[in-house]
RNA sequence: GCCCUUGUAGCUCAGCUGGUAGAGCAAUUGAUUUGUAAUCAAUAGGUCCGCGGUUCGAAUCCGUGCGGGGGCACCA
């Protein structure tokens, strides 16, 4: 007798070893169709498995992630199947799932090609009405290794070599073809169904090491519906929508060129959203006791010797040479040029905790490759700050920093925040005491917020702990941006001091703060999460007013330099087109408010309002539009 | 940096196997005077990314450099 416990904790009861298949019959018809995979003592299982032993069986169908996972990677075995039908001699690797989907990396000489995606994608097909058993066998070591040499699978066999010994070394069948795999699958190649698509061709270095060789990965997505899989296309679709380099070039925000690649050149609308950021942080760091500050751009070489940047980042850093071969570096980081503000005139303990603030502009020498718009890119723009305190201050300074930065998240949309905590890792600096308050003073701030979070083990910097602030947009993308260090080095390295109550010499501990991190990618993720309709307050241009005809130019015209004279940014459009046009024009620029005016409103000194995406219209006396719009434009201080 | 891919008018793109460029939108001009998401017409607009090569002839083929895109690696 033996007893499958199902999750339901109902039992039943089967004359001797049983198979997942043999279950799902027993539990329903139904289930048995959409079984396709099992768990047994939480370990999962194919659904051939057999089970000898008392045990707890979960079966899986495509509605649970172990079973949408299972379709995927079945997918990819499908497509590596495909890919060396149609192109022998190609050797495969690794294909895992992924989010959405999953990945097959190939070594073969010649490139795939997009078309080879399509002839790939019909092989998978034909691959899947064949129907192909797959069948699961346990190899001996040592056979499966020189049995992948002699078919020249020698990434296979390296594969084997890694796994830890107690392991079963397993091969799956599907059909002929066969591979070394974990499992489990499902039970035949039929079952996946035909709701995948390839989606990309890419490089990938063979076990991630930029020194081994690069192989080329396919990429695809696979579902248990074509519903599903075309939404999934459909959020693909919606996302490019968003992108803010295309929306940044059609909103006319900024452009690069290849003059300076990964460097902004920023357009009047653009810089106009950049200065309302910088105005609207400057306010609430004044609130919050900030003193802003600003620094050389170009320091000599021996500062950063000295901070150590130097030796740690020089890779990274331009520099420049002076016609008398002075060499300077453009700097990369704003921390060196605050200490020495710091370090100019004698500093007591009364002027602790000190926060210098800079908007600051660095310049990093990011690898071509990883260069990405607004989010990725060369010469960016810190909101910085370094905070001087005593170490019994780190505790009250990090609260108050991580309350800061969320009330500003919250002030520009974001209200769903992750904060990720990094701790002290092996190689380090400074005294294990202060490390010890250093980093109960980052878990009680984070503990404050009452957030979710992350411990990150041994993942902070060699000069202290960190939290690193990751803000959640409007499609559920996960963006990192807000920072605070705790920094037990640098003062030290810079000779900063203070004087104690004592009377003696103290080394300040330091805190780096981020808030946005970058302006440029902030910005950039504004973009995407408002999908271009930036909020009434922050938009660059708020307003244009719009004539009905040219008649009412001249009435146009006089509200156009009423609003103007508020602080609205506005624009008043005299141009030959029917009012239709217009407002098609300015929608499609994402323009918060539109103003019409026509005979009605000439009469009754008013204005019509259209807002962006509500075709609802408001009548306001124009007096009352100022007061009011005036207001909400306004950046928001506390 | 590495792999693949790509670079044509202000923008979005067409231009098959080589015969010195084309559309829509935008711009300009004219007509129209419009009440809530594209009025009509005419005109003008191009070192086909740079450099080199093959060829009688190159936007097209080859090499190389630079830039963009998708990944990988990187991200203090």
């Amino acid at each position: 007798m033996l007893n499958i416990t199902l999750p339901d904790g109902n039992k039943l009861n089967f004359k001797q070893k049983v198979t997942g298949i043999q279950i799902a019959e027993k539990i329903s018809k139904s289930l048995l169709k959409e079984a396709l995979v099992m768990s047994v003592n939480g370990n999962l299982k194919d659904l051939t498995y057999e089970i000898e032993k008392d045990s707890s069986v979960k079966i899986f169908t495509s509605k649970d992630n172990e079973g949408l996972e299972t379709i995927r990677h079945d997918t990819a075995h499908i497509l590596a199947m495909a890919v060396q039908e149609l192109f022998p001699g190609t050797q495969v690797t690794i294909g895992p799932t992924i989010e959405n989907g999953f990945y097959y990396d190939f070594s073969r000489k010649e490139p795939f090609t997009e078309s080879d995606l399509i002839k790939i994608e019909k092989k998978m097909a034909e691959i899947v009405d064949r129907d192909e058993p797959t069948t699961r066998e346990v190899w001996d070591r040592e056979k499966a290794i020189s049995h992948f040499k002699k078919i020249g699978e020698k990434y296979k066999s390296e594969i084997i070599k890694d796994i830890p010994k107690g392991e079963e070394v397993s091969i799956y069948f599907h059909g002929k073809w066969h591979d070394l795999c974990r499992g489990p699958h499902l039970t035949s190649t039929g079952k996946i169904g035909k709701n995948f698509k390839l989606t990309k061709v890419a490089g990938a270095y063979w076990r991630g090491n930029s020194n081994n060789e690069m192989l080329q990965r396919i990429y695809g997505t696979s579902w248990p519906s074509k519903k599903e899989l075309d939404q999934h296309l459909k959020r693909i679709e919606e996302a490019e929508k968003r992108d803010h380099r295309k929306l940044g070039k059609e909103m006319d925000l900024f452009h690069f060129r290849e003059e300076s690649p990964g460097a902004v050149f920023w357009h009047e609308k653009g810089w106009n959203l950049f200065q309302k950021l910088i105005s609207y942080m400057r306010n609430r760091q004044d609130e919050a006791g900030y003193k802003e500050i600003n620094t050389p751009e170009i320091l000599d070489k021996s500062l950063w010797e000295k901070s150590g940047h130097w030796e740690k980042f020089g890779v990274n850093m331009y520099t420049s040479e002076t016609p008398d071969e002075k060499v300077f570096a453009i700097k990369p980081m704003n921390c060196p040029g605050c200490v020495q503000v710091f370090n100019q005139g004698l500093k007591s303990y009364r002027d602790l905790p000190l926060k210098m603030s800079e908007f600051g502009k660095v310049h990093r020498y990011e690898p071509s490759g990883a260069l990405h718009g607004l989010l990725r890119v060369r010469a960016f723009t810190q909101d910085d700050a370094h905070i001087f305190c005593t170490e019994d201050q780190i505790t009250q300074e990090c609260v108050s920093v991580t309350n800061l930065i969320l009330d500003i998240y919250k002030d520009l949309g974001f209200e769903n925040i992750i904060l990720k905590y990094s701790d002290r890792p092996d190689q380090r600096v400074g005294e294990d005491h202060i490390w010890d308050k250093a980093e109960s003073a980052l878990l009680e701030a984070i503990r404050s917020t009452k957030l979710e979070y992350s411990i990150n083990k041994g993942e902070g910097a060699f000069y202290g702990p960190k939290i690193e602030y990751v803000l959640k947009d409007a499609i559920g993308r996960d963006w990192q941006c807000g920072t605070l260090q705790v920094d037990l080095n640098l003062p030290q390295r810079l000779g900063a001091s203070y004087v104690e109550k004592d009377g003696s010499k103290k080394v300040p501990v330091m805190l780096h703060r981020a808030l946005f991190g970058s302006l440029e990618r902030f910005i950039g993720i504004l973009i995407e999460h408002y999908s271009g309709k930036l909020p009434f307050w922050i938009s660059p241009l708020q307003t244009i007013v719009i004539p009905v005809s040219n008649d009412f130019d001249g009435y146009a015209k006089e509200v156009y330099n009423k609003i103007k004279k508020t602080g609205i940014t506005c624009e008043v459009d005299l141009k030959n087109h029917n009012l239709n046009y217009k407002i098609r024009e300015h929608s499609l620029l994402k323009i918060p408010i539109l103003l019409i005016c026509g005979k009605k409103e000439v009469d009754s000194n008013t204005v019509t309002i259209r807002r962006l995406d509500s075709n609802k219209q408001e009548n306001m006396d124009l007096d009352k539009f100022l007061e009011k719009f005036s207001a909400l434009s306004k950046v928001p201080s506390k």
